[in-house]
DNA sequence: AGTCATATTGACTTTATGGTCGAAATGACT
DNA sequence: AGTCATTTCGACCATAAAGTCAATATGACT
């Protein structure tokens, strides 16, 4: 009689397990870039994954769980990509840039990334939280820099609203040529920074993340 | 016996009609309001109309013919608000302020409306497409007026962009305390009118339209 | 080759949704 | 009160989607 050691017997069954829920994942990132979530099915889904309805179930406990884990996904590669400057830039407008020009740079090499992002940003705003409340403290701090009014609150829906709008659009195959810089230009600007500071931080910019 | 009029009889009939089917979009904005656009059945429809199920495929072929109404209805909305502007002023930053500051002022007396704009804009780009083309044909003609780069297509995603943002964030009870102005004056500074020229639009916006 | 803990399967049940249609209601008119 | 063009109604059917579970497959180990 074969009596295998039970920590060995949970490590493969472990490792099984996360292949499968990432074929589910990578499966929802799929049919997220071409359709609204909420009109994603559990049928879609498993077709996509070429998994039995019965896994499905397995892994998640309905739709709404796999929409939590894909956006858990996607925020985890944010934070992959903002992670080289997090630590090393400290002026908060420079910061800003940086994780604007990160996101723009991914969503042009990968436009089906993009899609799912603004998509999963539309729907679960739990999900995008964590990244929206790091944008705002990178505001807040910006903000007790100038004399200026207007508030940290409003910065950041208008950097997030411009920020989802570039991702649609790069997704959707509108602005194939589009210039980064430009668009960190008119967010700095809009923020309230004047057009030559803009400039002046676009500059440095290009000496952490050289343009494409 | 009765022989009635069988033009009185239509204009009836066609009263009725309208009333009914009024309703029925009605209840499109009552639920686009609360919840995404796809995950709204038929059923859902109904029930918030207070109509049998028969009615609604009398009025509509399906879902998507309601959408569409709904959104044509939108568009009206639209054209009511900026009717007055659209005339009477000419300069483009000022046509743009104000377009920008129409929305804005109805989105805080009207939330729902805010909610079921953006919900909308995002789904059917056929029927957001009006209202874009007139903000692009403003940009344009804005765009010729200065000598700095940058396309009238990036400046309309961002003008959209944070509009939608704006919207979305009245909608869900983000930004009670906005500052009208504080928007329009980073609308005007993201697309490349300096800081000082900004204010001098939002000066004579108030004389147009004046705050709330 | 045989064992067994674990994961996967897909047929099945239940519920939700889209869509149809003959019957019933409406209401202005005589 | 009776007529009738028109609209509305809601029971009904067919299909799609959610969710379950006993049976089967897997694969490292002896």
């Amino acid at each position: 009689m074969a009596n295998i050691n039970p920590i060995r017997r949970a490590e493969i069954g472990r490792e099984k397990r996360a292949r499968t829920r990432a074929q589910l994942i990578e499966a929802g990132h799929a049919l997220f870039a071409k359709q609204a979530v909420e009109s994603v099915t559990v049928d879609d889904l498993i077709k996509e994954a070429g998994v039995a309805k019965g896994t499905f179930y397995v892994h998640f406990d309905g739709l709404e769980a796999l929409i939590a884990a894909v956006a858990e996904d996607l925020v985890q590669s944010f934070d992959e990509l903002l992670q080289s400057g997090r630590t090393s830039i400290t002026e908060p407008a420079l910061r800003i840039a940086f994780g604007c020009s990160s996101f723009i740079d991914k969503a042009r090499e990968d436009p089906r990334w993009a899609a799912v992002a603004a998509r999963i940003a539309a729907t679960s705003p739990k999900g995008a939280e964590s990244v929206r409340r790091r944008l705002f403290e990178d505001l807040q701090q910006f903000s007790q820099g100038l004399p200026d009014d207007g508030s940290a609150e409003l910065r950041l829906e208008i950097v997030v609203g411009i920020m989802l709008q570039i991702l649609r659009a790069l997704s959707e195959g509108r602005l194939s040529s589009l210039d980064r810089n430009q668009v960190i230009a008119a967010i700095l600007r809009a923020i309230g920074i004047d057009a030559r500071h803009a400039e002046s931080v676009i500059a440095r910019l290009s000496a952490v993340s050289p343009v494409l």
